[in-house]
DNA sequence: CAGGATCCCGCTAGATACTG
DNA sequence: CAGTATCTAGCGGGATCCTG
């Protein structure tokens, strides 16, 4: 099988940059924020929302999960619920647990998930101020060659 | 039908929602970095590298192609070029050919594009300082219940 | 050298139904 | 109310082959 044994070189090649990938922070990060509702959660529980048209600024806030699910109104329950396990698990926010009859559940941001937050604003902020700028590189771009 | 019409009820929501999404600049951009080789295409030209290990600090280079998917190991050709072509379209880089006899083609980062790697920067700059403490997090969350 | 075109697989997100 | 479990379809992304 002589086809095979160069794919392999490649293969292995491929295993040893995935493993060096696997171990940069940089990377790690960028995948957990990559995540579409880590991000809206993050922005919720930050308190500026998903939607800035409220736009209300304050503190961050405690929410619950039916909260959380009717904030992000495109959310399914499964995602919800495993996003919000692996931040926990992350310890980027809290779980508490009111032992009221029908459960209550709520989550809060920690220190950590808070400072993240702070991140994830500078990348708002950066949106709208140049996204428009982008947007107008598009078009002209597509003008040009559709 | 009556089937049907609960889930229309429920698409419709969710339409409505996708259109804010789609309006939303923040989750254009957001949507724009989550992609793996957007950020190692920005860091392999705003010069840091993938690989924190050598860790060239200097200004913007060009880069030709075939530098690039070297320095970018594990990506395909497909989606480097992909990649590189909604980079150019958004205006974050530059695509010069160089009529040579086997072509050049060298890509570089507009400003744009430079301001955006320092954003990404700041990224970087938050995982150096807090993954160790995510790690941290996990293995005791992993302890207590596997 | 730089990239276009195609095929195809794996994984993940979503829908649905059930539980403490 | 706050989840868990399962099943499935869609598509992002890789491999491969081909061109200017």
């Amino acid at each position: 099988m002589p086809t095979q044994t160069a794919a392999q070189q490649r293969a292995q090649a491929q295993a040893d940059y995935d493993a060096f990938m696997a171990g940069c922070p940089s990377r790690q990060l960028l995948d957990r924020i990559s995540d579409k509702w880590v991000t809206l959660i993050l922005a919720a529980l930050g308190s500026d929302g998903p939607h800035p048209v409220g736009d209300c600024a304050g503190e961050p806030r405690a929410m619950r999960y039916s909260e959380l699910s009717r904030r992000l109104a495109g959310v399914s329950q499964k995602m919800l619920t495993q996003t919000l396990r692996s931040l926990e698990r992350d310890g980027l926010l809290t779980r508490t647990v009111a032992p009221t009859v029908p459960a209550t559940v709520t989550y809060e941001l920690t220190d950590l998930g808070l400072s993240l937050h702070h991140v994830i604003r500078g990348i708002k902020t950066w949106a709208e101020a140049h996204m428009d700028e982008v947007h107008a590189h598009r078009e002209q771009y597509d003008r040009r060659a559709g």
